[in-house]
DNA sequence: CTGAAAGCGCTTACAG
DNA sequence: CTGAAAGCGCTTACAG
C-alpha cells in the first residue's frame, strides 16, 4: 500500500524535476544541489513516505547490491557464525545477502547458483566447494565475483578463506605426542573436500615430525563429516588397531561419533582413549569429557570472505587471494597421558 | 561477461518479437505460441547461454520473488533449523531468502526491514518480535505481508507460528511431579517475549494443576535467553530457595547456566537436583548429564510459517492465523526422583 | 498465434 | 545548479 509514493511523485511535490530528487537522496551527488533545494525535497520525500524502489534502482545501475551465499547446511554449527561475519561486514555496506542452503548435490547446488545469478547478484560466497567442483566452472563461466569460504577448490583458481589445517593437526599432534602418546589413529573426513585432504596430509606431516610410526590399519576414512560417518568410522578403527591410546577425529562431529563408540564398548575417555576434535564448534566445552579440540574463528573466516568479496567486486583487486587462518589447540578435559 | 544477452538478442536470433520470447520462455504462457516457435525459441536462448534478467522482471511484475528473514541472532541454534525448513518450501515456489541477521535492537531491527522493503521482498518472516514491538508496527504500515516465527506478539494482529508454550511447561512440571518434586524453582525467561511470558504462565498453571504451591521466592527472572544470564539467575535461584529439588528453565541455554552453577556449588544433577530445559536444541543429548528437555520442532515451525507467508502472499488467505505446534517432553539423564 | 507499444521506477550522461 | 531525455530488460494488455 504504502509503496506508491515514486520519485516522479516527490518531484512533483517538491515542484522539481525527478532526476534532481534522485541526486537530492543519494550522499554522493547532494553536493550538485543547493542545499535549500535538497532540504526541501528531503523534507517532501520523508512526508510522503517516500521509500526508493531498490530494484528499479538496480535495473538501471546494474547492480543489485545484493550477494549470494551457498550453504551446504545451514543446520552444521561451523556455518552460522561464518555467515555471521560475512553479513556484518557486507552489510556495513549496504549488501544484502541472498543465503541458499543448496544441500550437497551438486546438481541441486547449479541450480541454486543459477537463480542467485537469475537474481543478479554481485557476488557469490560459496562454503560448499568440493576440491573439484562443476558448480565452480559455472560460477566462473558467468564472471561474477567469487570468495569460497571454509574449503578451497584443488586448483586454486578462486580467492578463498581456509584455516590452516595442517598447522590444526600439528597442534593436535604435537599435543598427543606430548602427553606420551605413540599410537594415534586417525578418522580421516572425505577426501573429496579439501579440509578431509588437508588434515589428513597435516596428520601425516605432523606424525613424521614427531618421529611417529603412521599406522596404515590406524587411518581410517569416515563417509561424512557427521556423528554417525564417525560412529560408523570408530567402529572401524577401533576394530583394526585396538591397541591405539588416542583417535585425531578430522572434525568435532566425528570426534562426538568417537564418544559413542568408546562408551558402547566401555572405554572410558580419556583414561583409555584420548580424542581430539577439529573447529571447536558451539557445546563441545559441554559435552562429557570436554572435547579438546583445534579451534577455527569461523566468524572472523565469514569477515575475511566478506571484505575479499567487497574488494573483488569493486574491482579492487584482481582475485587468486588465499586467506589463511591459524587455528589455535583447545585443551580440555578428552586428552590425557598415555595408558601404559 | 556471460550477462550480455538479453530478449532482445534471443529474439533477433530467432526472428521473433521479444514477447514471443518472453512467452516461449515461461511454461504459463508458453501454450499460447506454436510447438515449433517456442521450440526453436528455447533452442536459440540455450544456445546463447541466456539467463534471463530477474531484477527487471521484477520491476515490470511488481514481484521481486524475494522474501526477507530478519533473525535476531543466527548462531543461536533455534535459527537454523526453522531457516531451513523455511527455504525448502520458499524454495520449491521460487522463492529465494533475503536473511538479514538483526541483533536485539528495534532501531536497527527497523533498519533491516527498510533495507528489505527497499528490495521489495514480496514478504516478510520475523523471527524478532518482541510481545509489543514497533518494527512490527512499521511492517503493518508497510503493507507486507508478514509472518512471525518462534515468537508472537501480544496484540495477535500478524499470523504467527509458535509452540505450545503452556503444553511444554505442563508436560515437564507433570514429569517433575510424578517423581515426587514438590519444591520447583523456575528461572523464567525475558518477559517481554511471548516464550518468555507464556513459559512462566504455564509454569504458573501446571504447578496448580498438580497441586504444588509456587513459591515466590523460587521464581527467578533470566536477563535473556543466554547461558551466562541462566549463571546468574541460578545464582539467585539457589540463593534465595535453597531448598527446591528441581529446576525449570525457560530454555536449554538458560538450563547448561545452572548446570554451570550446580557444578561450582557441588550439588549433583540429578541426585541433589534435577533439571529441565526447554527446546531440545543440538547437542543437549551430548552433554553431562543428557539434558531433559521440552522438544519442538523447529524445522516444522519454519515450514509452516513459509506455507503461511506463500498464502498470504498469494492472498489465498486473509492472514490472522496462529499456527501452534505441540511440544514434546525428551527424558533423559538431568532428571531423577526427588531427594528426601 | 504473433507483433508493436507502453511502461515498471529509477539514474546519468548531456545540455544549458 | 537543474532539467529533459533516454534507457536498464523485461512483460502484458491491446491489436490484428
Amino acid at each position: 500500500m504504502a509503496q506508491r509514493v515514486t520519485v516522479l511523485d516527490v518531484a512533483k511535490a517538491a515542484g522539481v524535476h525527478p532526476s534532481t530528487v534522485s541526486r537530492a537522496l543519494k550522499p554522493e551527488t547532494r553536493s550538485l544541489l543547493t542545499d535549500k533545494v535538497s532540504a526541501r525535497i528531503l523534507e517532501v520525500a520523508s512526508a510522503l513516505g517516500y521509500r526508493p524502489n531498490g530494484i528499479a534502482a538496480s535495473l538501471r545501475t546494474r547492480r543489485s547490491q545484493t550477494v549470494g551465499v551457498v550453504i551446504p547446511d545451514i543446520t552444521n554449527p561451523v556455518f552460522p557464525p561464518i555467515l555471521s561475519g560475512l553479513e556484518e561486514v557486507l552489510d556495513a555496506e549496504g549488501y544484502i545477502a541472498m543465503v541458499a542452503n543448496a544441500g550437497g548435490d551438486a546438481e541441486r547446488q547449479r541450480l541454486v547458483v543459477d537463480r542467485l545469478l537469475a537474481r543478479q547478484v554481485d557476488g557469490l560466497v560459496m562454503a560448499t566447494v568440493a576440491r573439484r567442483d562443476p558448480v565452480v566452472d559455472f560460477c566462473i563461466a558467468a564472471g561474477t565475483p567469487l570468495v569460497m569460504v571454509n574449503r578451497a577448490e584443488a586448483a586454486r583458481r578462486v580467492s578463498s578463506v581456509v584455516s590452516d589445517d595442517a598447522l590444526g593437526m600439528g597442534l593436535a599432534i604435537d599435543h598427543l605426542a606430548a602427553l606420551g602418546h605413540r599410537r594415534i589413529g586417525l578418522i580421516a573426513g572425505p577426501q573429496h573436500l579439501s579440509t578431509g585432504l588437508g588434515r589428513r596430509q597435516g596428520f601425516t606431516a605432523a606424525m613424521e615430525r614427531n618421529g611417529l610410526a603412521e599406522d596404515p590399519a590406524a587411518v581410517v576414512f569416515a563417509a561424512a563429516f557427521a556423528r554417525d560417518a564417525g560412529r560408523e568410522a570408530a567402529g572401524r578403527l577401533l576394530d583394526a588397531a585396538p591397541d591405539i591410546t588416542a583417535v585425531m577425529a578430522a572434525n568435532d562431529l566425528l570426534a562426538l561419533g568417537v564418544y559413542d563408540v568408546a562408551a558402547e564398548r566401555g572405554l572410558r575417555c580419556p583414561e583409555d582413549l584420548s580424542v581430539i576434535g577439529h573447529n571447536d564448534m558451539p557445546m563441545v566445552d559441554m559435552v562429557s569429557p570436554a572435547l579438546t579440540t583445534v579451534h577455527i574463528r569461523h566468524r572472523e573466516m565469514g569477515m575475511q570472505a566478506g571484505r575479499l568479496l567487497l574488494s573483488l567486486m569493486r574491482s579492487t583487486s584482481q582475485g587468486g587471494v588465499d586467506v589463511v587462518l591459524q587455528p589455535t589447540l583447545i585443551v580440555r578435559a578428552s586428552t590425557a597421558t598415555a595408558r601404559a
